[in-house]
DNA sequence: TAGATTGTTAATCGATTAACAATC
DNA sequence: TAGATTGTTAATCGATTAACAATC
């Protein structure tokens, strides 16, 4: 079960599986084939395959794959069996959309605290948690084992902050700033560039044809 | 100039080229090899030149590119020289943060309209804009000339919001709504789906070593 | 002109799809 | 067993990188 060297391409996909397998799951399907599966998701049933079989076989011959199975299994790949902890740092409207948005909890994601540099903020609750002063953050992640930090403040505070979180031990970034981040060998960062997707938008708005 | 058939491999680093250009602007560099700029940012010499030659010859033998030039070249690309009409449905926290951030505007993406279900909101003021009754929406896209809608609702709501929408003209959605949504053939979907770029995080988190 | 650097063709690499033998 | 469907190898396709002739 020692994978490796997994292209982000798979990686990227299987979300959208795990998705898949939790309404088929909730649906009470129990039993499913490629082929059907990629009618459902418009994928071919040999991307799908080829993709299961990255991390060793789910499925069986003449039978297909245990819906069940393979959504646990997922699960477990992407790391969603075990809880991460995070903190959001800054709570403008996007930053408390994070904190407030309860899914996240679901999968696993705890949000641990929330900081900003605006006094107006602090003490302000969100879903039990309080915002507390940007200069905490250093000592917090320090004593709470924190995983991720999801960066929801401008640029320049983005950059600055990064340094001292992957000194103190933050392993991953969700960053929703406008700038790349640079940080040390293994440390993760996942950009959320929403004006990128507008352009991207955009483009294709003037130059998509047919399908 | 016109050009076809590019790949949306393509389209998607065009964003973050104009984002780097943007600044090389600012900083008042005139002119910027291909090598310079791969260096910057960490992508291969070769791969800038093919990505801008699909467009045609920006640059000049000898010299490298002229940064305004090309700045506003991929500007044009991306459609950033037309504005936009959009509306945000769904007024929660995450709309609001999209209502309000001003660097959309900028860049010709134009927020007309916010609408929600919840009457708690109705009228309540986002940098000059009220919100409305979700019911108003199909009238307002219809005599707004509104290009893109941006669906910050839960998922049954932006299935149904969707196939109206496109009734009546609405050319492009970005959506948040965790769920695929099914449109006709010339109208573009981007998504973005923050628990799928969590779990990728999640992912790399336990499986990255090296880079 | 000589040097630099693009535009573009060719080579490589990786990802997707097709095919089919293995096997439930 | 026969039929179905996976797991996996082989073929194709597309994207990236390398190389270099064109040219400023």
């Amino acid at each position: 079960m020692e994978e490796k060297g997994i292209s982000q391409a798979v990686i990227s996909r299987l979300p959208r599986y795990y998705r898949y397998l939790g309404e088929l799951k909730d649906e009470g399907v129990e039993r499913i084939s490629s082929q059907e599966l990629s009618e459902l998701m418009n994928v071919t049933a040999s991307q799908i395959r080829q993709d299961f079989n990255n991390f060793g076989g789910f499925g069986q011959q003449g039978y297909g794959y245990n819906v069940n199975y393979l959504y646990t299994e997922i699960g477990k790949i992407l790391g969603l069996d075990k809880s991460h902890h995070l903190v959001i740092i800054g709570a403008g409207n996007l930053g408390q959309a994070l904190a407030n948005y309860v899914n996240f909890e679901r999968r696993g994601f705890i949000v641990k605290g929330v900081f900003d540099i605006n006094p107006d903020l602090f003490g302000k609750d969100l879903r039990g948690i309080k915002v507390q002063p940007l200069d905490n953050v250093v000592e917090f992640v320090k004593q709470n084992n924190i995983d991720i930090a999801v960066l929801t403040i401008p640029k320049n505070g983005a950059v600055d902050i990064t340094q001292q979180l992957v000194k103190y031990g933050v392993k991953a970034i969700l960053n929703f700033a406008h700038v790349d981040l640079e940080v040390p060998e293994g440390v993760i960062v996942e950009n959320v560039h929403l004006s990128d997707s507008l352009m991207k938008l955009s483009y294709n708005i003037n130059h998509y044809k047919k399908k």
